[in-house]
DNA sequence: CGCTCGTTTGAGAGGACTCAAGGTAGGTGG
DNA sequence: CCACCTACCTTGAGTCCTCTCAAACGAGCG
């Protein structure tokens, strides 16, 4: 949980709901609130030219997202939308900024947040100038290992298309590099299911 | 500026001279301490699968680097080169969150530098995914615009070898992309110097 | 002049994307 | 139990275009 919930409540945060596949944020508009997830979870997506989904980041249950452009008073650079029904606590920019200015432990709590995406946006960029799909799988591959996001068993617990959508390959260059990868033993691959160790 | 020399002083931070070329910390290295440019010019770089060099950022006087990796207590996640001849200002960790403890108003300084730092790779990484190389870079382009890297004849300052480590691309997909959007009225290129509205 | 660095052009090959079609699995409802 | 739906996975064939490799030109500098 990154901020507690009374906290916020005391600052004039207020619940939204928001139903599955609904745009929280869109790609483009001004920043105007704090937004952290109670239940749910949330993607930020942006487009590529041609009309690919490419996933910045993934939020769930205690999250916030979105500070940055917040913060800057910039345009947002991605989209947010909600992936399952969600319930998200939304705070005036203003408030927020109050909020933090009270609480040094908050401000450090989200710092040490933003050096972590900063490294995993690193990492990020390392694997998507890879023009070779199975550098830039095995290069996820990594991170997530390296975040702890595979389940003990090796086991990659995305599907083909969000694997497309993490990387910026296509569904099918996924599959066949997979196959590949599988000939030479990099991963195991059983009832359809990706293993790396 | 980011901490003054004086504060950095007083906690016990020297100076290093680095020549032209050299390597500051490499990739995979344990992160020891905190650097902040005194003068001079340095390059994050991280190598990709086929050689090339993609550069993560470029760092001036007054601008520090390499803090995720050092408060996280991870490896890094790139490379740093002197790109000219540089004196750097080297701080340990221990005293370098000391010094931030110590002053607030530096640690919101960072905190508001790292917020422009996410916002930036965010938008790279909206660059990268692009598969076209034209959308690479007029999304590079319009990306330096909106950080006011554009001289005001809209000069582009980078060599076309640096367009092409910025954006992933070879560089002679970076000239002939160039002359494609000169044919388009996109870009201007006189006297091979590259020109964007 | 010789060296380095950046730029340019050409020809060729490889491979990722595109489009189209079909297969598989899980869940729902009659 | 079976038909149906949806989402995900798989495969094939063909095109396009980026990368690769090779060569050469221009500018700046000692």
């Amino acid at each position: 949980m990154h901020i507690d919930v009374d906290t916020l409540l005391a600052y004039g945060a207020t619940p939204k709901e928001w139903h599955k596949g609904e745009l929280i944020f869109s790609q483009g508009n001004e920043a105007r609130y704090f937004h952290q997830i109670d239940s749910g979870m949330v993607k930020m997506t942006s487009l590529t030219n041609d009309a690919k989904e490419f996933i910045q980041g993934v939020f769930n249950d205690g999250n916030s997202f979105g500070e940055p452009a917040l913060m800057l008073g910039k345009p947002y650079p991605a989209s947010a939308y909600a992936v399952s029904d969600s319930i998200i606590y939304r705070l005036s920019k203003e408030k927020f900024l109050l909020l933090l200015e009270d609480h040094p432990v908050l401000f450090k709590k989200l710092f040490h947040i933003f050096c972590e995406r900063l490294y995993c946006k690193t990492l990020t960029a390392n694997i998507l100038v890879n023009n070779s799909p199975e550098e830039k799988l095995i290069g996820f591959f990594d991170k997530i290992k390296s975040e702890c996001k595979l389940k003990e068993s090796g086991l990659v617990p995305y599907t083909r298309q969000q694997l497309a959508d993490y990387t910026g390959l296509r569904v099918e260059t996924v599959i066949r590099t997979l196959s590949k990868l599988s000939d030479k033993k990099i991963v195991a691959i059983q009832d359809h299911k990706v293993f790396y160790k």
